[in-house]
DNA sequence: ATAGATTGTGCAACCGTTTGCGCAAAATTT
DNA sequence: AAATTTTGCGCAAACGGTTGCACAATCTAT
């Protein structure tokens, strides 16, 4: 049907007038006369113009596009994360293209390269946990694209990177934890890989030390695959019997947490508390709600696109590390202990290997 | 830095050839000899040459581009939506570039038109809860873009349509707890101006005809905003004091209706079954893990977008309209009830209104 | 040796816009 | 009335590639 697009030629042709002419008077230069401006408008009407950004832009330096590689789309936090940088990129005019590297270096390696030939203007990405240097965006430091690392990243002093303060808050849970009572806390971390791992559990055994609290190795879990999270809980929970509290690094390690508790019977906060970090959706369907220390992905994505965009209009190439707070939500999943805790032996869910 | 970005004409200066001869073999075109591909490569790589997708389409009459328009980014269903929807979108070829209308027509409208104006190759759209007609969407026709309506859709014969079988679903799941001694069942369903949910419910209620089981209306709650969930839970807890399931039409009402259970003190099965329409994940997590019809995101993400893709390449204007079938996994939610239940009145938690 | 086919390359137009500069006509100043 | 400024518009060159066609040089068939 189509018959080609109508462009600024066809334009120009029917209104009698040069594209030169017909450019500006669409763009609302202030060199064409009113009259003209209403008579090209009409005319772009009638015919249904639609501007090509292609053209525009190949012309223009820039793109209006910024890129996002996540390593996945899980159901926490991307979400949010990506709700908020929509909003501030779309109210910037900006379009937001989107892109998954599974996880894989190469693949992230290949989409950073990808982006250049787009020419996106800004780059947004979330590691993926195979990455352990950052020489793969050297490419688009060579050509002037800025980039933003969040949420997911490892130590570097050339990118501006925006999370939250990790080890802070794997402190702070454990501190708020340990006031209330809790001698043996069991906490709950992902891949060690990533620096969003190692850090939250620094800050969580930094808290024991500071309140001389003794903890033992065997008090935290990594688990790479949440499948293995219940073997590693059975084990957990036999090694330490004086086990009052949990905490869980993020919102996909509480869900699982949360049922394997619930399965195996364990009365939250009754018999052991539960603590979070989490962007505050999960524990509110989960009961009892969890009490956690919030970390809004929606404001991660709010602050991290401002913050590239500035750069891009800007032109800035300071490095900045900005860290997040987190805020602390008390619902109902943690009890105060008083001096000796009186917790049964619990049976386990019998599953844990000979 | 940067200086600005090599192009074809700097690798023809230096290596002492065309342009057309330089772009012929970078694209490894047969008319090339293969010493002269070498040279050109070589020399492609020392300057470090980044080419210009922006320029290349623009002679191109095609984008390689692909849109997404959700109404929002919730936690279900949408994230491994796009999961799928991004699999074959990259493994194409092609970027996806997502974009939010945040359930308003107006935004929807706007965002259907920077689509032609970035030319995009095809577009994806899962209809914003304000969409009554499909008008907007009559600029895409008009030049030739391809669209795929997904998930939430209006009916329509005008436009290539991925669903599940609504109706199906809903009678299925009725059906099922029916067949297990079910005689009332609360059914918890959404915005009734989305076509997800009046196809739903209508199955829900042709279940009930067809085993000949009265169904009073009260039986329906129709949740807009999940906060008002709790007091309707309420009132149908009242006015059936017979009820021994439930039944959520999704991911979003299932995990607040089951949370609302919990604090209710409401025992899963025992006290009251539970299904629901999912897309498996919430289930998994939910203690006891919940009976659903699955309804996977990634399928239907992957499947829209390849048919999306087949229209592009193919020119086809063929309008489908294509149902996925859900399937049920049975998981601990729900119980069989012999002839008459003898459930005990739960006494509420209390919030109802006066 | 000559005609015909093949191989490898360059010319130049084109994709749809934007924009610096030039220029005539109209309006304003002397 | 002449000199100057302002107004409104067009020319043509970008932007960075792709591609139809022509053409010279080399190769193959007679």
């Amino acid at each position: 049907m189509a018959g080609n697009r109508v462009t600024l030629k066809d334009i120009a042709q029917k209104v009698g007038l040069s594209m030169a002419t017909v450019s500006r008077a669409l763009a609302d230069h202030p060199d064409i006369s009113g009259e003209t401006k209403a008579r090209v408008r009409e005319v772009a009407q009638a015919l249904s113009y639609i501007p090509n950004y292609r053209a525009r832009y190949l012309r223009a330096k820039h793109s209006r596009l910024i890129a996002l590689i996540v390593p996945e789309m899980n159901m926490f936090f991307v979400p949010s994360m990506i709700t908020g940088i929509n909003r501030v990129v779309q109210a910037n005019d900006y379009s937001l293209i989107v892109f998954q590297s599974d996880n894989s270096i190469v693949q992230e390696r290949r989409l950073v390269e990808y982006c250049t030939h787009l020419s996106a203007d800004g780059v947004l990405l979330v590691l993926s946990s195979e990455t352990a240097n950052l020489q793969h965006l050297d490419i688009l430091h060579e050509v002037d694209i800025p980039v933003v690392l969040l949420d997911k990243t490892i130590d570097t002093v050339k990118y501006t990177t925006i999370t939250i303060d990790d080890e802070e808050a794997g402190r702070e849970a454990a501190s708020y934890l340990i006031a209330r009572g809790h001698t043996r806390i069991l906490g709950i971390f992902g891949d060690q890989r990533q620096r969003i791992s190692t850090q939250r559990l620094k800050g969580f055994r930094r808290a024991h030390n500071e309140h001389g609290i003794p903890m033992e190795e065997s008090q935290v879990l990594r688990v790479t695959i949440v499948n293995e999270l219940e073997e590693q809980l059975d084990r957990a929970f036999a090694a330490h019997p004086d086990l009052t509290a949990i905490f869980t690094m993020t919102d996909e390690l509480l869900v699982h947490t949360h049922h394997l508790l619930s399965r195996r019977g364990v009365r939250i906060p009754e018999d052991v508390s539960l603590m979070a970090i989490s962007d505050g959706q999960a524990p509110s369907f989960l009961h009892p709600n969890v009490t956690h220390l919030r970390h809004s992905g929606i404001e991660v994505g709010e602050r991290t696109a401002h913050i590239l965009i500035g750069m891009i209009e800007h032109n800035s190439d300071a490095m900045m590390d900005i860290r997040i707070r987190t805020t602390l939500v008390e619902l109902g999943s943690v009890a105060t202990r008083t001096a000796t805790p009186k917790r049964r032996a619990k049976p386990s869910t019998g599953k844990r290997t000979a």
